[in-house]
DNA sequence: GTGACTGCAAATAATTTGCATTACA
DNA sequence: TGTAATGCAAATTATTTGCAGTCAC
């Protein structure tokens, strides 16, 4: 399920936000991203469309797309953060260690489990990040 | 499961650390600690038994520390990375909302979710990222 | 026309690195 | 004593903010 970017602009539309060149830009990038990306990855691709793009307006951008649920924080390697698509209202992030090819998955069935870590815990659980690492079918070494 | 300070110590000094005052102050930090930490925590907190202590020794200490997995990196709100006791080989951590008291848990039974995702998107899965977050027994309204 | 939006440059913030000095083993 | 470890200051990197000019609606 990809994100649609007529969807997306209509959406930013109606929140009240302008669609200025820059900001079609950014999304039309983000809503083509099939890997996890940083706010500087994202300056880069739109450059392309709209060279006097600026990084602020970037970082600016995701923000307001972060919001709308459009994409999602996911962790980057080296500690920080960076950006996927995010279509489902609840998901998380499986992401190839070798090409970076980022999918969403909605199957999240950790109610065992949280039930499990609550009873031995005592805490009562709001939230949970989960992200999963591995090689999508087109790294994976041949048999 | 506490981490422990003379284990740890000798832990250091068997993989050929030297044992300054200056690590010794970070470990016992570390391994007291009950929440999750920055960087710059652990260096306000050993700082107390080691005035001199400077912010890159912290750094550079923390990192040794993640080698040995005595510690582990967690995700802070803000976005970045702070770190957390980890005693167990493979565990994950439950981090309070309020008050941020961090425990560990070695429960992660993600089997069946793990084989249904990559069933479904022919990835193999190489590791996870888990982290729960919830109100601690302590920091729960009362009814 | 006007307020939201923009880029730039400067400010923050977190972390890393170079280097001369110090101290553990 | 020799080498690893240290603190400091400077360098990097990521992100945010102030502000005057610009543009979508």
């Amino acid at each position: 399920m990809q994100l649609d970017l007529e969807a997306l602009n209509t959406q930013l539309s109606e929140q009240g936000y302008k669609l200025t060149r820059q900001r079609r830009a950014v999304v039309e990038v983000v809503t083509h991203a099939h890997t996890r990306f940083s706010a500087a990855d994202v300056l880069a691709k739109a450059q392309r469309a709209c060279p006097d793009l600026g990084l602020t307006t970037v970082y600016r951008t995701l923000e307001i797309l972060e919001e709308l649920s459009a994409i999602r924080r996911v962790h980057l390697d080296n500690g920080c953060e960076g950006f996927a698509p995010a279509s489902a209202e609840h998901g998380h992030h499986l992401i190839c260690s070798r090409c970076q090819e980022t999918i969403e998955f909605e199957d999240c069935n950790l109610t065992a489990l949280l039930r499990r870590v609550s009873e031995q815990t005592g805490f009562t659980i709001q939230q949970h990040w989960l992200e999963l690492v591995g090689l999508c079918p087109k790294c994976q070494p041949r048999k």
